[in-house]
DNA sequence: ACGATTTTCCGTAAGGCATACGGAGTTAAG
DNA sequence: CTTAACTCCGTATGCCTTACGGAAAATCGT
């Protein structure tokens, strides 16, 4: 907590021993390029010493350990763009752009999602983005209530639909083979395999859908099309607070 | 593959050498009893070997592997409960059926979203999942690319929104103090740390939701709320879409 | 009936991980 | 100039996956 805060609170410490080689906030920066090269789950804590040219056990003079460290990287990565002012104009547009700053840096740094603290770490740039989202919303005439749920819908669905988009990214990228390459390698296997007739529905809309996705799904394209349909329902939301 | 399919495949081995003492199925739901006890994280081969009675070397005469165990205990899951037929009537009902039934698979293996496979595994009931979805949406107009939008926006909201929950349910499980307990402890840390008046919104916003929630957040209900709104949504799809 | 072959079960070892503990050396305070 | 505090890090413990090879068991082919 106090590291999360360290730029709000003095070092009160006295001032004896060598002097640090590094700073808290480096550790930090090289926590999140080892993340981002290797996941969460290849996130060592040697990776982030070699990074910084110090051995293991150092690390653990800047931080008390590796799930902290990660709390701080979070934080780090939420300050990292500062969030835009709203566009005057509907409540569509504004959630629309706080949907795709989250799109955007879930997918700058996937192992976000990879994060499952047990504890909840609330940093300054954490509460600098919740402050933000309401800013989108308020003057609508939500109440306060709403206002809180509309925005976690907004999170959650974007989350949902990163995550999809990211798992689909990293398929690719690890398998070295496209979509469309593995379908193709997999087709014979899953004819003699798959009862004719099963899946009618199946069948058909998956070739559709492939037709006109050149692969198995676009995430990037879902996500627009589920973002339009969600603030059709929020604007049908405002139409009837409104009456 | 040809294990995810085994119960379409014959077994076309030879059978000489001694008999297998567990089967692949035994393996299978060992292994979803240590994930749902343990997480996946902690999910290891040791302790599904435990629990059959097995020394751990030997569960690799059954499965190729850690990721390959995972991705069979998926589609296991996913067959686990029979996916119930779709109510007649408006299509909203029937999607929320649909998200339900996934709400609920994923509140009862928490462990699923942990899955972050870099091979798409399509197994049997992973089939018949897709299918039974896409009965629910068929005949209301809708194309086919439509269909498997909306179903793709259905799920990954679900799947953001159920994140929250778990993440929060765990939270409170491990660590053993309520949303309430950790707030009141951290209060006054938060009040010196944080600059007055910098959070107006935030600060209102986050009492008046406190109150009502009895609690940070109220996952089933975030859910229930946005589920509607997306509903909302689809409907006014279907409404520009008869015209 | 009796090798040969196949298959299961498992011991060992290599190489990775987090982190507790304690020691050596460095710096500033008193 | 002593002493206390602090940084850096070597070592050790106890996890993890999985490659490899050996011993025993069960069936096949003769």
């Amino acid at each position: 907590m106090n590291l999360l805060w360290r730029s709000k609170l003095g070092t009160p410490q006295g001032t004896r021993g060598p002097k640090q080689r590094v700073s808290v906030d480096e550790v930090i920066r090289a926590g999140i390029a080892v993340a981002d090269d290797d996941g969460l789950p290849a996130f060592s804590m040697r990776k982030v010493a070699d990074r910084l040219g110090l051995k293991l056990m150092s690390i653990y003079t800047y931080v008390p350990g590796r799930s902290e460290l990660i709390g701080l990287m979070v934080d780090e990565v939420i300050g990292e763009i500062p969030h835009p002012p709203h566009p005057d104009g509907p409540l569509r547009d504004r959630l629309a752009g706080v949907a795709r700053h989250q799109w955007d840096e879930l997918h700058r740094h996937p192992w976000l999602l990879q994060v499952e603290s047990s504890r909840p770490w609330i940093g300054p740039h954490g509460c600098d983005r919740y402050e933000w989202q309401l800013q989108a919303i308020e003057g609508y005439g939500l109440t306060d209530l709403e206002m809180d749920q509309v925005i976690t819908m907004v999170c959650d669905f974007t989350a949902g639909s990163a995550r999809t988009s990211i798992l689909a990214r990293r398929t690719t990228e690890e398998s070295g083979i496209t979509d469309l390459e593995w379908w193709e390698a997999n087709a014979p296997v899953l004819e003699r395999v798959m009862p004719p007739g099963a899946y009618p529905l199946a069948g058909r809309v998956g070739t559709v859908a492939g037709q006109e996705y050149n692969a198995v799904g676009d995430p990037a394209r879902s996500f627009r099309f589920g973002l339009d349909r969600l603030l059709d329902g929020v604007e049908t939301l405002l139409r009837r607070t409104a009456t």
